[in-house]
DNA sequence: GGTCAGGTACTCGGATACGGGTTGTCCGAGTTCCCAGGG
DNA sequence: CCCTGGGAACTCGGACAACCCGTATCCGAGTACCTGACC
């Protein structure tokens, strides 16, 4: 079980925008040369964080890619559930119904003992994911290297 | 993300063995049979299991896999844990140090807060994984299927 | 000088190849049981 | 009848392929800007 990369790069890049400022928008091709980046998969990753709202796109010189909203109203499930869909992590197959095991009908109604145990495992890590929003990453990283807001946007305004 | 199928398996297997009776083992193509999976696969899984001293192993006729101990000390997370592997989902890959966004050496030596809130959240689902045990999940599916052990212990009585 | 048309450069967006990992399969080493032969 | 030796069958265990999703890349549609000519 491994989490697709898209997901750090997308927090990263939005914590960017955020330092970037909320008025001028960036591309990808820049976002991603900070880091090193490729910048055609990053590119793909901001159009899931633009499908799921948390950011908007535009095209054409001086478009790209800014916050649709402040980094406070962005959990970080939000930007998990954009990069790497909806879907849980454990998907029960229902193999207790195959086979000779198979239950009588009445215990096919239930919910399996197992999915449900899981499933109530994955609730704990969504809560936990939704609890925390991008600001207090900012915050943090601002406490860690206080000038690096100041570099990125140092380093956006020359060519 | 996806979990890997063998975590179901290995829990219905779990369960199974349980059922079957703490004397007798079962070998993985029976308890591949029960569900109707493929057999060499199910018994990687075991053997996963295996090494994780979940269950114990014995060659030749009459052999197969017992529970190493009781159901109520096999946690969700041991088992989790021996099918899917130690690691983390997330692996933060330090893309903040790459490119013309590196940091200060002194950020470097602090934990990136994306790694750190991401672990956080990940820490919050493996507790409630730990905090189940596969004792309650039978007593679950025994009252969900009341006839179930008994069905399959008669199944592995015939030949 | 102001206005307008054309061209150009730059952006996103989706469609298109490649690779690693999970899934699935196979055969060999080892053990236990059964059976036949001998005492 | 009891003991012993050999063979056969069954089991796990690790090594070997196939498929699929995540990774990476490319090119086209669309837009804003800049340039130049014209009024």
């Amino acid at each position: 079980m491994k989490m697709s990369e898209g997901v750090e790069w997308a927090l990263h890049s939005c914590v960017n925008l955020a330092w970037s400022g909320p008025d001028r928008a960036v591309s990808a091709a820049r976002l991603a040369a900070w880091h090193d980046l490729p910048a055609a998969y990053l590119n793909k990753q901001l159009q899931a964080l633009a499908r799921a709202g948390i950011v908007t796109s535009a095209p054409g010189p001086r478009g790209g890619f800014k916050l649709a909203r402040p980094l406070a109203a962005v959990s970080l499930m939000d930007v998990v559930a954009a990069v790497e869909g909806p879907e849980e992590a454990f998907r029960c197959a229902e193999i207790r119904q195959q086979g000779p095991g198979a239950g009588a009908p009445a215990a096919d109604a239930a919910d399996c003992a197992i999915a449900h145990a899981m499933a109530r495992a994955e609730l704990a890590w969504r809560k936990a994911l939704a609890a925390q929003n991008l600001d207090e990453i900012r915050q943090q990283a601002e406490r860690q290297a206080p000038g690096a807001p100041a570099r990125l946007r140092a380093w956006l305004a020359a060519p």
